[in-house]
DNA sequence: CATGAATGAGTTTTCATTCAT
DNA sequence: TATGAATGAAAACTCATTCAT
């Protein structure tokens, strides 16, 4: 009773409290082996009162991954330019930069939830559809890109993915098999593509390094 | 103390029939599910056979690794062919082709066992290697092509990286969140790279393009 | 981890409670098939709570090792005399007298923990320290005896060694090999020699004797 | 089957190999932690040999005891006098002496197999046996003794128990609780007490130490 | 809100024992 | 004799969950 109903409130801070205890516990002891007990250390209450906010185990698991992919989403937000080629350097930046521990356990974090996905129908939805928000995201810079003339026509939706699944699975790699900067690489191998590719170049350049490849 | 020395054996049935036990299990529950009773459900034989074989659940699990990473390496090495283009393109197919559903449990189960890595220092030292050891084997292919002056003298660890970077994130996406098709469109996208990109044109054929593009 | 602090307390009803059930299912097992099944069967509560209370079983024994040390330091302190001989004497009978039935059980459990001693350090530990107390105990009243002029000035630790080591050589015939009334005669034995021969007899009694046994 | 009868050979030289390794092994772990397997451990063979050999744990353990028993029983009956006060002293000693360390595992290996008894009828019944056959013996040199003249008139089965019990109790403290030296100390103590005051003191000897004492 | 106590189902592991070879 | 493989029962321990306070 009570609050049990596992509501959406933000405001609470008691739940506050217990995403990031959350957070930490899952960083520490992987999905696999946490326990409502290894929460509930990270938190400074009781197991009991857990489930006082969150009638079950996976309740409280899946009110965590909206709590981790809204918080994504509002990261993604923020932008102060209406430029395509900026905005779409800013959207691989997000996903690739940052401090490199910072980093780690949230990145190892959501690759632990997201692995859940195929066997649990409930955070299959929620995870696939940030999955697609976040292709669509970039789909939509590409787009306003290609709109604007300042994006070669390509398609959209498709560049967009190999965007997002190149910078997950060099995250993945650096992650999780200790490839050491694979996402800095990774990143970089994208800033070249964007800038030396997607974006077109003006008229004027252009002939210019046709005059340059002519020598 | 039996046979638990955790040797590398094939050859005894019951082991082999043990890691097939596993790898069904594994793909069914997933790993953070994984419990020795579910292997056992799998396996013909009792649930103490699997300690008679393996003292613990853990080395039961890194054996499993072991046989996993050995069968990938074997596929790996499967080749007909000496030209660089071709092996490097049956190097794609082989991560990003195959029978959908039977690549499927495989794939995540690999990808269930990785994120352990963090967690765990054994499985780490073994599961970097067999990242270390799948990029080289690219990174190989690459060096040999531009030795044979049919690939363009690039980076051939940093291609390597992107290209093994690029088809997991693929294969994470679509066996994890659902992308379908996502493995495919990575590969059509990886071999228009290495056609179109690293592949040397042929001065002739090159002319002939630069006159086409005249058009 | 709950209350699993294995602290000293008393005042928790559950913790006493599985003191009692302990020392019940020893006596009835004995060590070498005591199960912590065998705990909860004397219990009215759960298995699970006996581990909620200690963490480990090896805990539970070490905490219930405690408890029956502090009972008997507890019993051996009880005395309204000041007067050594009767002191020794009240000493030889807490180890030698008592119901029959009410002593066998416990006593078997003490040895059969004190036998685990060469395998547990802890163990070892507690009980060492029980055992010089108990031995520290007797020399103190002999001490205070020959300082008092009551008792011959012989050897205190030693003599006191010599008591305590046979009674329990008599108990442990009795109790565990059947040597029926072996520890009653232990004890006749022993109040013999302290009336006989420990005790100083006043010159003017010596005298009485000597003449008596001149007749 | 085959001499899986239990039957008492000793003339089989893997029955011999197994009571040695089950001593190494009981002494190693303590008879509550004694497995199989520890057995077999110090044994160099399987442990199914174990079973081919001796149906059931129980079975092995008791023929350990046998085993055990008879060893002690055929060391208490050498001797090459026949003076009671000798044959005492050699008694005494033969509890008491011996190389430390080799007495300790063989104690505490008595010991704890003793404890069983009170919760096994059959090794209760051989044990008890062993004890009384013990103490007989004392009773027997005692008896020997005051028939010869040599012992003051007392009741030999009373001394008897007493100084087996004493022995006994001292060097469980000796080996289980670590007071050192106690066996020891206990022997000394029973010499004494059998020179000064079992031994018959020859009238000669008695009137010199009359006025000795009259100084 | 918050907790400690309590539980039952389930987990890994141990172990004596059996059996085919 | 001797073994490795195999098993079922039981061991210690874990854990999500409930409940009275």
């Amino acid at each position: 009773m009570g609050a049990g109903e596992t509501s959406t409130d933000d405001e609470v801070p008691s739940r506050n409290a217990i995403m990031d205890a959350t957070y930490r516990a899952l960083a520490k002891h992987g999905y696999a082996d946490l326990s409502m007990q290894d929460i509930a250390d990270e938190f400074e209450k009781s197991r009991s009162l857990l489930h006082y906010h969150y009638d079950t185990r996976e309740d409280l698991i899946l009110a965590f991954v909206d709590d981790l992919i809204g918080w994504i989403g509002s990261e993604l937000e923020k932008t102060g330019t209406e430029d395509p080629r900026t905005r779409l350097i800013e959207y691989v930046d997000r996903f690739t930069l940052g401090e490199r521990d910072r980093r780690r356990g949230f990145v190892v974090a959501l690759f632990e939830l997201r692995l859940q996905a195929p066997h649990n129908r409930k955070l299959r939805e929620k995870l696939t559809k940030h999955y697609q928000r976040n292709v669509d995201t970039a789909a939509g810079i590409i787009e306003d890109g290609i709109e604007a003339g300042v994006f070669e026509p390509v398609a959209p939706r498709e560049i967009a993915e190999h965007i997002y699944s190149s910078m997950q699975g060099a995250a993945f790699h650096e992650v999780v098999l200790g490839a050491e900067g694979a996402t800095r690489r990774m990143r970089d191998g994208l800033l070249e593509y964007i800038v030396g590719e997607l974006v077109v170049v003006p008229a004027l350049l252009e002939s210019a390094f046709d005059e340059k490849s002519d020598l």
